[in-house]
DNA sequence: CTTCCCAGGCTTTTT
DNA sequence: GCCTGGGAAG
């Protein structure tokens, strides 16, 4: 065949490729070039005359829905194919069609934060709370439901006192949702499968209209998600997923995997393609990884055949505790860099994030940078939060979170009491918040200082609303000017500098969004900031080390991998470790572990290891019995009572390394005061950028340790951390907001 | 309305 | 060991 869209591809991958017609999954095996085939089919849909309106390719991610996009754009430059994660595909079905069923107009998404204090709030108005269960774990029920598409009338009878509180809070919490003009996550698609299977004549329109569906991590997708496939295959059915059972680790979030195992039963005529030839990891890699994964039942039988060569062996390492190991780690990477290897080259997995510390103590001992992969998220931020908050009220004043958030910030006098007769008062009278404190002088006893407090508010609101309807940024900036919002924050510290360059930044955003959209699109942009996160995801920036839990790992690759703390109650977890079910996901969560190195793997455990304040005497993982030892190099701790680590590693690398930092003194680092942390978590590189009351060199008085000199500034804003040398002789490192010394 | 203090808890986190 | 949230005190 000609056709160089075709010339790259192997015969399976060019099969997935051509099949166009009915539905279709690939199996997909890690590293087997998958991505390529999905921006490849897109193409040769095109190439053969499908119209771009026709395809609709759903992603989980907006980062994996916008790379798609830009590699279909190279392909095919100029083509405007609808990819998206589908929450958002669902909640754009909604805007157009929601009143259909019912929604509200103008509804928000409240992100998970949010829902949960509606939540709460519905838990405590009923008294609900005194089960002894938190509203997460109601949240948590009630998330699951709607994912199984099962709405309050369909629960199953009660059978405990969670199921009680939830069979009573789910409708409830429904109702107020809709009365705030709310829908969560969970929501989105469980309206979005409601709204096609109430309206026949509408869902043969979009099926007829997406012709050609496309859907990636198939293996991730939950009840709901399948429902609207299916759905939307009808008529159609050409319904094209891929993904990889043995990579579904998501099923605490309800992603379902038999939608993956029974693809075939639900779609009868599908054809199945594997994809089986991997182009990332050795030969040596790839066996580990299969025998482990062989332990697992509920998978599709399939390969993982090497394109490249045999490798090295793989590293499975015993060490005495996590000191030992984060040690090991941080020499293993130096001694490589040294010898012309990339810090970004390496990538350190682990199951929990708390697994990180000693390793970033490790780390910074030796000047390594790396980058920690759990950043809190930008609309996440409380000062962020707030401005939204504001707007979303001009946009919708029914929305009593966000009415909430902000009817007192900054302080106005408006505390819990006169909340609660505004409140009151709504409920009274079936009015939302908004409505009751617009009236509040004729609905409720409020005395005259509260009556007037709430009448400002009002005014506030109601000279911002007109503005609402005009660009972004504007608006953001008069609101702030006209709330005095930004008067919470004092310029001098050192925190509130960085909220307020955070609103700065939100400000850029609303500039930028501005651009793209006409005057008067409040809506959108509310939408985009809790559907799209900016910031967060790893990117290859600079130079560092990754460090990342397993769960973060999927869909990346890195030279150089290691996998830390596989022990029993660590992986399989604790919280996972019964049902085999759990088991086997913890299994595969490894297996993405392992499925990540193109050509160097390090697998560890120790006997023991300190966590949680506590010394935890470990126990090898069940996963490691089940690695096949012809393709380890197996090194238990007392190996290194007689070569130790560093001769090790210069026998692996044939020629001794560079003098590698010694340990400091093996110190546990002892809570003394509270809200302070210890230096020898924290010592570090010296940041240059020492502002405010506390600078390099600066004395200072504490109450414990007496008198000391600063003599490092570690970190920004919240995570701000002084160093400080005691003439007593002591280091220490405080939290600099919390920091009981006084600067002399 | 803050601020302080302590108890309890504690995987993973695409949207 | 460290953080969050709730409750009491200022």
């Amino acid at each position: 065949m000609a056709d160089p869209l075709l010339k790259d591809l192997n015969e399976a991958q060019r099969l997935a490729v051509c099949t166009i017609q009915g539905p279709l999954l690939v199996v997909a095996g890690p590293g087997s070039g998958k991505t390529r085939v999905v921006s490849h089919r897109v193409a040769y849909l095109l190439r053969q005359g499908v119209p771009p309106g026709a395809i609709v390719a759903l992603t989980f991610t907006n980062k994996a829905a916008r790379e798609l996009a830009a590699r279909v754009e190279q392909l095919v430059p100029g083509a405007r194919v609808w990819t998206s994660t589908f929450h958002r595909f669902c909640a754009h079905l909604l805007r157009c069609y929601g009143e259909r069923i019912g929604l509200p107009p103008r509804w928000r998404i409240y992100d998970t934060e949010e829902s949960q204090r509606v939540l709460k709030q519905v838990l405590e108005e009923h008294e609900l709370t005194s089960w002894g269960c938190t509203a997460a774990q109601v949240a948590q029920r009630i998330s699951r439901a709607k994912n199984r598409l099962l709405g309050p009338e369909a629960l199953s009878p009660p059978r405990s006192p969670l199921d009680e509180v939830v069979a009573q809070a789910y409708p409830l919490y429904q109702q107020r949702m809709l009365h705030c003009a709310a829908l969560d996550f969970d929501d989105l698609l469980f309206y979005a499968v409601e709204l096609l299977a109430s309206d026949e004549k509408l869902r043969r329109q979009l099926d007829r209209r997406f012709r050609y569906l496309m859907v990636d991590e198939y293996q991730d997708t939950n009840l709901a998600q399948y429902e609207l496939l299916r759905l939307l295959s009808q008529e159609e059915p050409n319904l094209a997923a891929t993904g990889d059972p043995d990579q579904s680790i998501y099923g605490w979030r309800g992603a379902d995997i038999r939608n993956i195992l029974e693809f075939e039963q639900d779609f009868p005529e599908a054809q199945v393609i594997r994809l089986e030839l991997n182009y990332r990891s050795t030969g040596r890699i790839l066996r580990v990884a299969d025998a482990l994964i062989a332990h697992n039942r509920q998978r599709k039988p399939k390969r993982l055949i090497a394109h490249k060569g045999l490798g090295e062996p793989v590293r499975l390492f015993h060490f005495e505790d996590e000191q030992e190991e984060a040690q090991a780690v941080a020499h293993w990477i130096l001694a490589q860099v040294q010898r012309g290897r990339k810090f970004r080259d390496f990538a350190v997995f682990f199951r929990v994030n708390a697994l990180s510390r000693e390793l970033e103590h490790a780390l910074r001992l030796r000047g390594i940078p790396y980058q920690l992969v759990n950043a809190v998220e930008f609309y996440q931020r409380r000062e962020v939060k707030d401005v939204l908050a504001y707007l979303a009220v001009l946009w919708n004043p029914r929305d009593e979170q966000a009415l909430l958030r902000i009817i007192n910030v900054p302080p106005r006098g408006i505390g819990p009491r006169t909340l609660q007769g505004l409140q009151q008062a709504a409920r009274a009278h079936q009015l939302s918040l908004w409505e009751a404190a617009r009236r509040a002088e004729k609905l409720t006893t409020l005395g005259t200082t509260a009556l007037r407090r709430v009448k400002e508010f009002v005014q506030l609101l109601d000279q911002l609303l007109p503005l609402a309807q005009g660009p972004l940024a504007p608006l953001i900036r008069e609101v702030l000017q006209r709330s005095g919002y930004r008067r919470l924050y004092d310029t001098e510290n050192e925190e509130d500098q960085q909220r307020l360059f955070n609103i700065e930044e939100l400000i850029t955003a609303a500039e930028r969004f501005d651009q793209e959209h006409p005057p008067g699109s409040l809506g959108i942009f509310l939408e985009q900031t809790t559907l799209v996160n900016e910031t967060d995801r790893w990117d290859p920036q600079g130079d560092a080390v990754t460090l990342m839990t397993l769960h973060s790992a999927k869909g990346l690759e890195f030279p150089a991998v290691w996998v830390l703390g596989l022990e029993e109650g660590l992986l399989p977890h604790e919280r996972s470790s019964l049902e085999s079910d759990q088991v086997e996901e913890e299994r595969r969560l490894l297996f993405v572990g392992i499925t990540r190195a193109q050509e160097q793997l390090c697998l560890s455990y120790t006997s023991w290891r300190h966590f949680r304040g506590r010394t935890w005497m470990a126990e090898p993982s069940r996963f490691v019995d089940e690695l096949p030892p012809e393709e380890l190099e197996h090194w238990s701790s007392h190996h290194w009572q007689e070569e130790g680590f560093d001769a090790w590693l210069e026998r692996y690398l044939e020629g001794p390394v560079c003098e590698l930092p010694d340990q400091k003194p093996k110190r546990r680092p002892r809570r003394l005061l509270q809200g302070l942390t210890t230096a020898a978590q924290l010592a570090g590189e010296t940041s240059d950028q020492n502002q405010g009351p506390w600078e390099v060199g600066r004395v200072v008085m504490h109450p414990e340790y007496g008198l000391g000199v600063i003599s490092q500034i570690h970190g920004q804003g919240d995570k701000q951390r002084v160093r400080v040398r005691f003439f007593a002789g002591e280091h220490r490192t405080f939290v600099a907001q919390k920091a009981p010394l006084k600067p002399l």
